[in-house]
DNA sequence: ACATTAAGTCACCAACTGGTGACGTGTCAA
DNA sequence: TTGACACGTCACCAGTTGGTGACTTAATGT
């Protein structure tokens, strides 16, 4: 027995850096961002932290390099449903009020989104940017979707639907640590089932044309 | 020279423990709540922090002793106004949207609220809890000033409150970083003032009863 | 005048953070 | 076979955090 086997890990570049970037959803998802940091994420995949600096840079770089990963922020298709022209048979409100439930859902199933749109309200950093950058993108491609027909309403259309989006965002954000919001369930889906009909209620009345 | 003076300090308990307290407000309103740590406070204060210990217990103990302190959350007299009777003589919708609308000046004013309302939404801890107890008793207060005439609408007077409420808070948190949100602007008057005339228009459009 | 108590100071601790330099060792080409 | 290089390990650094024990010194009551 000469002892201390450095047990020749899998010695493959890839494989590593693939660890370190499951490593960050891991922490975000299990932990939250305040746990983020160089030593969790390394420990989390197993590898030296220094391989972080090595491959990546930094954290900064590793949390870009995290952003493009697919798949935690929701595409046009999951709000826009199967079936677009079943959407665009619906009025503005009723199209809305149904994309914007869809929206809802899409946020709730994503536990590092979740937590990345908690963390865009505490800090500026890398992943954030990223992040809100991909949002208003994918706001703008939403729009193109949803077209903004002038006749169908007078009222402040976006304004109005980025209100709505705000406090979704929020009773989101919130339902990670609590589960009323004065009342309002935000962590059943018989609380956000009540959320939808309010926004739906609300879009109903709010867009229309005859007046 | 016999040098190395211990300067006398005070020597006042009293005095000590409101710098103290004092302390825990510069950081909150000066570097956030993420900054808020003992030494943080002690340094701030001017005072060691063993203190903190002797005469609080601790953190949380010191925190709860500054949620008693006033001041941080408006009162209701700020939303209702100085004279309640205006307020009554006009309609349902046009009463929110004008509470509201003070409401959300009344955060935007508040440099430590705003930083608690964001911390409300990252952890749990005794100052969060204080606020949210606040909040939840005011809400009802408020509501008795603004009574719900079941006559005065069908929809769900306080769900659609709330909700306005959320995205309120959430405007609110995002500008103490971003200036604005997908291009609704959230860090001026002006901007406010848009928010504000958005909200007025759902609301007199969802609170009608003749349906 | 003197002892007791309370207010404040100081030095230290363990744990953790981000970050770096020096060191092995497996892989592959010349 | 023998280098060179890339992959990975390890030990260490300085700085910060929350927390505590032991000390000095001022105010107070008898």
């Amino acid at each position: 027995m000469t002892g201390a086997r450095p047990q020749t890990a899998t010695r493959d570049k890839k494989a590593t850096k693939e660890r370190l970037l499951n490593g960050v959803g891991a922490i975000l998802s299990r932990q939250g961002f305040g746990s983020l940091g160089i030593n969790a994420v390394a420990q989390e995949a197993g590898v030296d932290k220094v391989l972080i600096y090595r491959y990546f840079g930094g954290m900064p770089e590793l949390l870009h390099a995290f952003g493009q990963s697919s798949g935690f922020w929701p595409s046009v298709a999951e709000v826009i449903g199967e079936d677009p022209h079943e959407l665009m048979r619906l009025s503005l409100a009723d199209r809305w009020a149904v994309g914007l439930s869809r929206y809802a859902a899409a946020l709730r199933r994503r536990p590092i989104t979740k937590e990345i749109l908690a963390w865009e309200q505490i800090e500026r950093n890398e992943l954030c940017e990223i992040l809100r950058d991909a949002r208003e993108k994918w706001f703008v491609e939403l729009m193109a979707h949803f077209p903004d027909d002038e006749a169908a309403t007078d009222a402040d259309l976006i304004s109005t639907v980025l209100l709505v989006v705000g406090a979704i965002h929020y009773f989101v954000v919130l339902s990670r640590l609590q589960g009323d919001f004065s009342g309002v369930a935000v962590d059943t889906d018989e609380g956000w089932d009540h959320i939808d009909s309010v926004i739906l209620t609300i879009l109903q009345r709010t867009f229309t044309a005859d007046r």
